[in-house]
DNA sequence: AAATAGGGTTGCGTTATGAAACCAAATCAA
DNA sequence: TTGATTTGGTTTCATAACGCAACCCTATTT
């Protein structure tokens, strides 16, 4: 009947998509991540329904991934302000950025590059790395919640 | 009315989001890269609904994160499995994963650890590095999206 | 031939989403 | 001081998605 949620899974990536798996709270953490902290202009960047960004914001603020703040200013007197936990999201938004612009590239634009702001080089490719900072594929790497011993990354 | 896609989005966060953006799909993908391959297995590991469980394999197939083997057993004719494209979605998983745990840790167990199964050691935080591969926190990075000049990372 | 297992599809009721209308407090303009 | 604006919502309602159970088809055992 109700949707399921995944508050009490023993995953945490169930947990984890239960704060910000669904359509639009990724979305928002993102747009917060550009600058973006006031209701009215994460409506227009994002072209979002107004009850549901009203929806998604308090459910991010009472996760604790953004703060309402009020600042008094005119008509503009509640910011959303990311938290540290929502700033760390940041590998994740990152991540999945590269992930879409290396497999479902825009066809009319180049992805667009994050650089490091002091040097101005582009940022590397997230990956998972070893404890001596060396990258891991799925195949090297341990999964305890693994079900079968089967090699995971097989693909034939 | 109709559910938002992101198909044409400029963003490719949108975009990918689009593909495993949902509550099941990503889901889908972790629980094939724990080794699970097959129909039932997927839906006995997630508790997901039958027709719910279709569909997600078949856009997942669609999307070519997966792909369907007929492997042509004893009622078990077929097998999806990740291609490429899926597998390179393990950062974001870990990611997310590392999220959960680190901010929502499951009350009576300890965090899975993912440990490199060459050295037998932990696996690296996933974090956004420079070109050295220094880590960079979100308020290091030039992020082009920025629709205002802010500091994206305050909140205070 | 009958039972079983895998892999679905179909109905049906409940929930979420999206669009637009409406509302209320605070500010700005006249 | 009155009225228009802006921000940040809530309400209403139609449509789409989800969850559950029941059913179906094929292939394999027994």
């Amino acid at each position: 009947m109700a949707r399921k949620r995944f508050d009490d899974s023993n995953c945490s990536v169930a947990r984890a998509l239960n704060e910000v798996g669904d359509w639009w709270s990724l979305l928002i953490v993102l747009q917060a991540m550009y600058g973006t902290r006031r209701y009215v202009d994460f409506q227009k960047e994002l072209g979002i329904a107004k009850n549901i960004l009203c929806d998604r914001l308090g459910r991010l603020v009472e996760n604790q991934v953004l703060t309402k703040v009020d600042v008094g200013e005119h008509g503009c007197r509640f910011e959303y302000r990311l938290t540290d936990k929502g700033r760390e999201l940041f590998p994740v938004v990152i991540a999945l950025r590269q992930w879409g612009d290396r497999w479902n590239p825009a066809p009319d634009q180049a992805p667009l590059d994050l650089r490091d702001r002091a040097s101005g080089r582009p940022i590397s490719p997230v990956c998972v790395r070893d404890a001596d900072g060396q990258p891991l594929t799925i195949r090297e790497v341990c999964l305890p919640g693994a079900t079968s011993a089967d090699d995971p990354a097989a693909d034939s």
